[in-house]
DNA sequence: AGTCGAATGTAGACAGTGTCAACATAAATC
DNA sequence: GATTTATGTTGACACTGTCTACATTCGACT
């Protein structure tokens, strides 16, 4: 078929793809970037692989050959999630000075990447949205949490010194940290903080929030 | 119709409903009882309308009207769960003394909700996956987690008398309280810490962490 | 007791979905 | 330049949510 017979016969039914050269170029980032629009328009629950195929301009079986199933599809989008999550929390790491300040700084980049980039978040943290085995996630997931276990053993170290007394496991320093900001991400998104704190900014929250002392509690 | 005649002529498709009286009796909640041995069997991504329908003996349109549509039917579903998780709640914080045993009793039972009950616990804390708008599932879960907002009050009141340094919000000792324990159950259902903690004990790990001191982070 | 409306359940249709197999086209490799 | 590989298309199938039309039963009112 000519160019001109392609375009002169394009049908206009939504199923068939745009008329233009048969391969996409670049359908694998085209696809990924599609499952975000989706779910930043309608939720995760409305990602589906025909969906973001019409978006690419492509026909609905071509994902297969990126991705085998929407779970993998999905889990290529949690990978790339978890990388520019990475990248955040070293940045964030790398501005700061002391343990003290980095540790800070992270918990509130990881609130920013939880609110501002909600879509790669959800489906990051949902283990029914992702094949968890995939070596390429589990490589990046560790990467962007081994930030958070390389500041909690510089600060047991500076605390080991500074107050004899307290020695503390830097892998359970990481762990709270990382539950209790996470658990506020979390609660906060899915709005069930609504009904018991009337504010808008997470960030004042979580200042008030790490801020609260708890004595017989630590 | 004779019942012998409809015992006979049966159909075994696997649509259609086991011959029985025309109405179920209680039909809502076989329905929601069958969400329940979805999710546990297959995820919260297996349910459907028709598979519950199927369980509960009863032909697919059925159950559009005890729950007008699937979001209907997991908003009952998340309710149940608070009503559940509510009584739990309770129960453990009066089977403690002091506000300090309260708040680790109640703790300790949010973990134990979110692991042993795990199929309420996702579609309760997953916003697309229940209307939380819907008004008995506000008011059941108001009702939950009043439970802590009122153990979180005897704890200031018990620091400020004790301390008088300390006078802390008792809100925010809450939402702390929450956003800690809620984290740690969250990120180990779904997996997140199997790479960073050894151990297959949530309530062995989780004693380690509320007891783990942060001196520069209160 | 009888009637009638509401509640509950059935059956069929429709568009949308994931996945598969068969095929078409372009790119890469030798 | 031929062939293998990667990429994309098309059609089919079973399954899903939802809608409409219809059937049965329950309950309330006379």
């Amino acid at each position: 078929m000519s160019t001109y017979a392609s375009i002169v016969m394009s049908k206009s039914k939504a199923e068939s793809p745009e008329s233009g050269p048969y391969h996409h170029g670049n359908l694998r980032e085209a696809l990924l970037d599609a499952v975000g629009e989706i779910i930043s328009e309608k939720g995760v629950g409305g990602v589906s692989l025909r969906e973001a195929a019409r978006r690419a301009g492509v026909s609905h079986g071509a994902p297969a050959h990126h991705f085998g199933d929407k779970l993998g599809l999905l889990t290529a989008y949690s990978t790339r999630g978890f990388e520019q999550f990475g990248e955040r929390m070293r940045d964030a790491a790398a501005a700061a000075e002391t343990p003290t300040d980095k540790i800070v700084a992270v918990g509130f980049e990881y609130l920013r990447f939880a609110t501002e980039e909600r879509a790669y978040f959800e489906v990051m943290f949902r283990s029914d949205m992702h094949n968890s085995d995939d070596t390429d996630l589990i490589d990046c997931s560790i990467g962007a949490f081994s930030v958070l276990t390389t500041i909690a053993e510089e600060l047991a170290a500076e605390w080991s010194q500074a107050e004899a007394t307290i020695d503390v496991d830097p892998e359970l320093v990481a762990l709270r940290s990382w539950s209790m900001v996470h658990g506020l991400a979390t609660l906060w998104i899915d709005g069930a903080m609504t009904r018991f704190w009337d504010g808008n900014d997470i960030f004042e929250l979580a200042l008030k929030v790490f801020e609260t002392e708890m004595p017989t509690l630590n």
